[in-house]
DNA sequence: AGCACGCCGACT
DNA sequence: GTCGGCGTGCTC
């Protein structure tokens, strides 16, 4: 007898596991591992889709199996390498099986979006009788007749083209299929193209020397051979790597390959998508998430037909569904957008590289300030490393200045913008060349507190000060969204001074029109896109030189290429130091060099004022230096010494409920159960390195539901094992140690410990 | 998630 | 007596 292993698709821990069916023999040959499948499901034998991860013969069942109903056509099945990428997750990431199908099966329109379809009319009876039957319509029918005069040249006709032509309406239509003279059908096409076709081949532009080096190498790794498969391509700012995987995509398309370019965030890097649609045109199908419902499954059905050849998208494109793969690019290889927020909480460079293996793929990680992990990696020789020095067609790396804030503020300079970056700013204006700010925190000031006692205004539902807006004299939750009036007097004190501490982009804007009131200023933040519209025409007001001076938060700092740019002020240069998580020098330093690589684009060398307060940090140093690998052997040593990534992994279970006490209760639980089992397994284990906490999280309450982390780190136990543990409580045992109204979150080597 | 089973209080 | 409240537990 067949047997089907099938998951159920529904996303509840309650369910997650497969389900033994019958495969009744009447569908045997459609019912394989991958079919999507409908099934009787509970009591009620309610029907529900499901997946077949097996299929195995077995002569005595366990129970009396229900039977398969049929399976599910619209839908297409799942490949073997798609079932083996499922239950990889599922170990590695902890995650429901529904979740990991999710993640890797199409998108949720499959299935529900109509085929698109054209309505054709075409004639019914012989060409010779056509002239008959006009005669035989009565006098006034004209538009009938038009119709079939029409019809006798052409046979048939696309509906819309005719109506146009004819200008006749569809009632006519219908008498003449009433009568049978005509019939109408509907044709299914295509979706439509996002792309256009490839524009003239433009001259290929000399590659520098060093970029011919790195081709070379990564050539050598597209043969099949000895030759490493996964490199890290570790480029400064505007070295030109996008030229780099312009060609090596290029010749994997033409060995008949496939490829998949992973970018951080697609709408923020506009110039390469371009280079790409150029250059490969409707061999390009685009996954990300501003696309509609439609155009997500008409771009999926391009990659499974095969009629794409490339895939570009964001972090979720590495799923994409291309047969034949032959390389992965994964460019900001650094950026945190490749990590996962929900369950399966991956990193997308994580499953590059189980598919790159899997599938035989040249994986290539690209960075000018590649993560600690992909560098620690390449030094170990896990990664072969190719560097990038210099900028081909630019000048040189802009200057760097350092401002120390603190002697700014001793000389009574208590302005957002120091003395020098003033006068550099008045000095481009004056040249016709643009500035960009950055200041990495949104809003008018950060928060609203009391001058006498201290008091900080706070979100009620959040535990978070609320970020005072201008706009609308409003205070705003950051987290939650909640919008309230800042206090006007304090609560604990009565005082009625209150005073607005930090600045924000708002009024970083408005002090700098305030100096500059001639000055044309753009800001891009998160705030900005409603108020002003798409934040593409912000970028185009700036590109056409009508903004002068940029003003923007971290989403300045990715791929933009403007060359008249010339010079840069960080505001805040070490805002996201001070963050409770071993990543923020790691951030802060790849923020910065970011930042800095806008400066000097074009033929003007470019300038960089960095304003900070911590002048003397590594990061900072580095960060002025421009120099990477100061920055890594001071970086490197504190993870070692701290038993932080890439040395430990960490792993994070997070308790989320409306009832505090419950919360911590079995946060509790789950540490001591968590400490015993591995306690029973190596008596001299020091179980309090390895279980930190629990601990309410650092934002311990959000939207009312209370929030406590449970940190693990495999100090003197392995991870496998550490994972196993983690599992069995978690999971297997859940219902004995986490009550049903306690969300929990897995999250194996975490990138926000907020 | 559904759905049934089951063990207590209000009702024709 | 029995209708229905939702707490508990199972779904191949």
């Amino acid at each position: 007898m067949r047997i089907a292993k099938i998951v159920i698709d529904q996303n509840t821990h309650q369910i997650d596991r497969a389900y033994d069916y019958a495969i009744p023999e009447s569908i045997e040959d459609e019912v394989m591992e991958g079919s999507v499948v409908e099934v009787p499901f509970g009591q009620g034998n309610r029907k529900h889709r499901g997946y077949v991860l097996a299929v195995t013969e077995t002569e005595k069942p366990k129970y009396r199996l229900k039977k398969i109903n049929g399976g599910v056509r619209k839908v297409p099945p799942f490949s073997k390498e798609q079932i083996r990428l499922i239950l990889w997750m599922r170990k590695e990431y902890a995650c429901r099986l529904i979740e990991a199908i999710h993640s890797v099966g199409p998108p949720k329109a499959y299935g529900k979006v109509k085929e698109p379809e054209e309505t054709w009319v075409e004639l019914r009876v012989p060409k010779a009788g056509i002239q008959g039957e006009i005669q035989l319509l009565p006098g006034q029918a004209t538009a009938q007749k038009k119709i079939l005069q029409y019809l006798e040249e052409r046979g048939k006709s696309q509906w819309k083209r005719m109506e146009k032509d004819l200008e006749v309406g569809i009632g006519s239509v219908k008498t003449l299929e009433k009568k049978g003279l005509i019939g109408v059908i509907k044709v299914s096409t295509p979706f439509p193209e996002l792309m256009s076709d490839p524009e003239e081949i433009e001259p290929q532009l000399m590659l520098s020397e060093e970029q011919q080096n790195a081709l070379v190498h990564l050539r050598k790794g597209l043969k099949e051979g000895n030759a490493p498969r996964s490199y890290l391509l570790h480029g400064i700012t505007g070295s030109g790597k996008t030229e780099i995987y312009l060609d090596l995509m290029g010749e994997v398309v033409e060995k008949g390959k496939t490829g998949i370019l992973l970018v951080p965030e697609i709408s923020l890097t506009p110039q390469m998508l371009g280079r790409f649609t150029e250059r490969f045109g409707k061999q390009v199908a685009l996954f990300h998430s501003s696309l509609s419902m439609k155009q997500r499954y008409g771009q999926w059905k391009k990659v499974e037909e095969g009629t794409a050849r490339i895939v570009i998208g964001a972090r979720s494109a590495i799923f994409a569904p291309l047969k034949n793969l032959g390389l992965i690019i994964l460019d900001e290889e650094h950026e945190t957008t490749y990590k996962s927020e929900q369950s399966p909480k991956y990193h997308a460079r994580e499953i590059a590289e189980y598919r790159s293996k899997q599938e035989g793929a040249l994986l290539l990680l690209g960075s000018a300030t590649p993560s600690m992990e992909s560098y620690y990696k390449a030094e170990k020789g896990e990664l072969f490393r190719i560097t990038l020095k210099k900028r081909p067609t630019m000048h040189q790396l802009p200057k760097v200045k350092l401002v120390d804030m603190k002697e700014e503020l001793n000389r009574g300079n208590r302005d957002m913008l120091s003395a020098v970056l003033k006068e550099k700013i008045h000095d481009r204006l004056e040249k016709n060349e643009q500035v960009i700010l950055f200041l990495n925190r949104r809003g008018y000031a950060s928060y609203i507190t009391c001058r006498k006692c201290g008091y900080v205004q706070t979100c009620g539902n959040c535990d978070v000060t609320m970020t005072y807006h201008r706009k609308n004299h409003q205070v705003m939750c950051h987290y939650c969204g909640k919008k309230s009036h800042p206090i006007e007097v304090c609560p604990e004190c009565e005082n009625e001074k209150m005073r607005k501490v930090g600045s924000g982009t708002q009024r970083l804007e408005e002090s700098i029109q305030g100096s500059f009131p001639k000055a044309k200023i753009g800001r891009l933040d998160t705030d900005a896109l409603n108020e002003q519209g798409s934040h593409e025409k912000i970028l185009e007001a700036f590109q056409s030189r009508e903004v002068e001076i940029l003003i923007g938060t971290q989403m300045i700092a990715k791929g933009l290429d403007f060359p008249n740019v010339t010079l840069v002020g960080i505001l805040s240069g070490d805002n996201s130091l001070h963050l409770p998580d071993f990543r923020a020098s790691e951030r802060t330093f790849q923020l910065l060099t970011q930042v800095s690589g806008r400066a000097g684009r074009g033929t003007e060398q470019g300038e960089v004022i960095l304003q900070t307060y911590k002048p003397d940090h590594y990061s900072i140093r580095a960060a002025l230096e421009q120099n990477y690998e100061t920055f890594y052997r001071q970086e490197i040593m504190m993870r070692e010494l701290f038993n932080y990534p890439p040395f430990k992994e960490l792993f994070m279970i997070n308790f989320m409920g409306n009832e505090e006490s419950v919360v911590a209760e079995t946060a509790n639980r789950v540490a001591e159960v968590i400490q015993y089992i591995l306690k029973s397994e190596n008596e001299k284990l020091d179980v309090d390195e390895v279980v930190l906490g629990p601990n309410p999280s650092v934002i311990s309450k959000i939207n009312r539901n209370y929030r406590y982390r449970l940190m693990l780190k495999d100090v003197g136990v392995s991870k496998s094992l550490l994972k196993k543990v983690i599992k069995y409580v978690c999971i297997n045992k859940r219902n004995k140690y986490v009550p049903q109204e306690v969300h929990l979150s897995i999250d194996f080597n975490p990138y926000h410990l907020m």
